[in-house]
DNA sequence: AAACTACGCAACCGCGGCTTA
DNA sequence: TTAAGCCGCGGTTGCGTAGTT
């Protein structure tokens, strides 16, 4: 059904009672009812009607727009052009450079919200923004930098821990959220949000769908635009199927393997049962956006009291009248009870990336520092090469094993070792993290394991963020976590044997990367031979048993994974 | 100079929430 | 209580333009 046609049901003048204006761009669409209504770009005189209607009966009722106007305008249309393009106050131009900021901020915070962060930037629209932060990424992505400065990622988890506090938890329910918040994983407002919300619903989902741990990770890990560096071809409705699949997943999983999280001590743990073994270390963050949801789509990196910009405390009131979260408070976001589904704070959760660092320039007005990270990292790249190089046979040393599980993890951890075992902001050695390896990352299947070095070595350089402010011995880190930024690194071979058992779906994964990463990667990882290393793989029993959990459908494990979703992640992974 | 590519913006589309009858 | 309509949001697409080859 079109748009017009959905829209022609709300009643609109028909075509004998209008006249089609003669000469003017755009396509005409009839809908059932006779209605032959405009699409297209809009006129100045198609303007000029619709201003002067809102002169005169205000904004709203947008439909009536064109019964009144004889503009040949749907109501949607007329509500975007008018909020977009024609209402006042309406600021043009480029986004300064504290616009910019406050953007960065408010999207750490709060995801793809659109609409909520145009409240926060008078005389912008939630469509500016939203075209804004789209070609940051991808310009971001292009260059290897993270998405989110780490200065932000910084206040994000601090502010998360204060938010923490001064929201308080229902007790009954604070395991959850200190898996979830205690250690900052990046889990937006949202997030908690939506489980403050679903409290008394999550104890109640009856089942679990066919969810994948997998496409939680993928989603986490790979997602793009919107946070999610999700393929922008992929399908919506299949990603609102993978997202309520998620969504059942997680809740379900809440409930019927709950007791999972009774085995974390503390949220590290819960985290990496989650696959999200974050390896702390802000250059890493950096460097790997991909991983940590540098995009998006959700991607928010914490809730809390970010050190926002002045602008955040100019918080106004909507100005768009298609705003529908009157929010004047930024500081009351922890606070504040999102009707976000929770999939998205899983996503988020799952995506949202600490870090540690902190930035200190910050992108310019324009270029959003890319343009300055861009050069630094032509520069770095070279001295990069070599050094990555060198590193090449420490990263290809996998161990058999339980450590071994983390195969990929392993070479993270060589080169961690190499550099020192940063610890993150949050007191997390990243090695430690990477050594309790989650079930969905850690076992180690063939897209587990480290594929070539050269190649991972490659990828590292090529994808090194150079934000800003790396010193030589973040340089250094940059080399660190990149190969998670594989899809392979990010597989487990329990996900791969599930229902159809590794051997054919090995050939599947193997062919399924090989077409979605392309040539120069495809034949590498055809070369692997991935049997093996599935045999060699022995993992934990508390890994199996979350495994088994998923594979009755009850959570969390690798089992159902979809190769729905690899498109993600070789489209996150976009290997220049 | 032409072709190609990347980029940015405007607009469209589908879905979900809210309101109302 | 529920169905229909309206509105708004977020994601996606299409097109014009600038830059590159």
């Amino acid at each position: 059904m079109s748009r017009t046609t959905s829209e022609c049901e709300d009643g609109m003048i028909s075509k004998d009672q209008t006249e089609l204006p003669l000469g003017e761009e755009g396509s005409y669409d009839e809908c059932t009812n006779g209605v032959v209504l405009k699409k297209g770009p809009w006129t100045s005189a198609e303007d000029a009607i619709l201003i002067e209607y809102v002169k005169k009966h205000g904004e709203g009722n947008w439909n009536s727009v064109q019964k009144h106007s004889g503009l040949l305008r749907c109501g949607k249309s007329c509500r975007l052009r008018w909020a977009n393009h024609l209402r006042p106050n309406l600021k043009k131009g480029a986004f300064t450079q504290e616009e910019e900021q406050l953007i960065i901020e408010l999207h750490a915070k709060m995801g793809n919200k659109w609409a909520r962060m145009a409240a926060h930037l008078p005389g912008r629209t939630d469509n500016e923004i939203k075209n804004y932060w789209n070609t940051r990424i991808k310009r971001r992505q292009r260059a290897g930098l993270p998405l989110y400065p780490p200065e932000v990622c910084l206040q994000a988890s601090q502010g998360s821990q204060q938010c923490l506090d001064i929201n308080g938890i229902d007790s009954g329910n604070k395991g959850q959220h200190d898996v979830l918040q205690t250690h900052n994983y990046g889990i937006p407002d949202v997030m908690f949000d939506n489980l403050k919300t679903n409290q008394s619903i999550l104890p109640y989902v009856p089942e679990l769908p066919d969810i994948s741990a997998s496409s939680v990770l993928m989603k986490g890990l790979c997602s793009s635009q919107h946070g999610s560096f999700m393929s922008p071809t992929m399908h919506r409705q299949k990603r609102l199927r993978e997202t309520t699949t998620l969504q059942s997943s997680f809740s379900g999983g809440m409930k019927n393997d709950f007791h999972v999280f009774d085995q974390f001590q503390d949220g590290d743990k819960a985290a990496q049962y989650f696959g999200l073994s974050f390896p702390f270390d802000p250059d890493s963050v950096a460097k790997n956006p991909e991983i940590f949801g540098e995009n998006q789509g959700s991607h928010t990196l914490a809730n809390g009291n970010f050190s926002a910009s002045k602008p955040t405390s100019e918080a106004v009131k909507l100005e768009l009248p298609s705003l529908q979260y009157a929010e004047t408070d930024l500081g009351g976001w922890g606070a504040s009870c999102s009707s976000s589904p929770l999939i998205e704070s899983v996503d988020t959760f799952i995506q949202s990336p600490p870090t540690g660092t902190v930035e200190s320039n910050f992108p310019s007005p324009r270029n959003s520092g890319l343009l300055d990270a861009l050069l630094y990292e032509a520069r770095t790249l070279s001295s990069a090469k070599n050094r990555s190089s060198d590193k090449s046979s420490n990263s290809s040393t996998i161990t058999p094993g339980d450590d071994a599980a983390c195969s990929v993890l392993n070479f993270s951890e060589t080169e961690w070792e190499d550099y020192g075992d940063t610890i993150s902001p949050l007191g997390h050695p990243a090695t430690s993290l990477f050594r309790e390896c989650t079930p969905i990352s850690a076992s180690g299947s063939s897209l587990d394991e480290s594929p070539p070095t050269e190649t991972l070595t490659e990828y590292n350089m090529k994808s090194e963020p150079v934000d800003h402010t790396w010193t030589p011995d973040r340089e250094k880190e940059s080399y660190t976590h990149l190969n998670i930024t594989r899809p392979d690194a990010l597989l487990d071979s329990d996900w791969l044997e599930h229902d159809s058992g590794y051997g054919k779906d090995q050939v599947i994964m193997t062919e399924a990367i090989a077409a979605l990463l392309g040539d120069d990667l495809s034949s590498e990882y055809k070369q692997m031979d991935l049997s093996s290393e599935y045999k060699q793989m022995d993992l934990s029993s508390e890994y199996k048993q979350m495994d088994a959990g998923a594979s009755t459908g009850h959570g969390w494990g690798p089992g159902s994974c979809s190769w729905n979703n690899m498109p993600a992640v070789c489209q996150m992974s976009e290997f220049p």
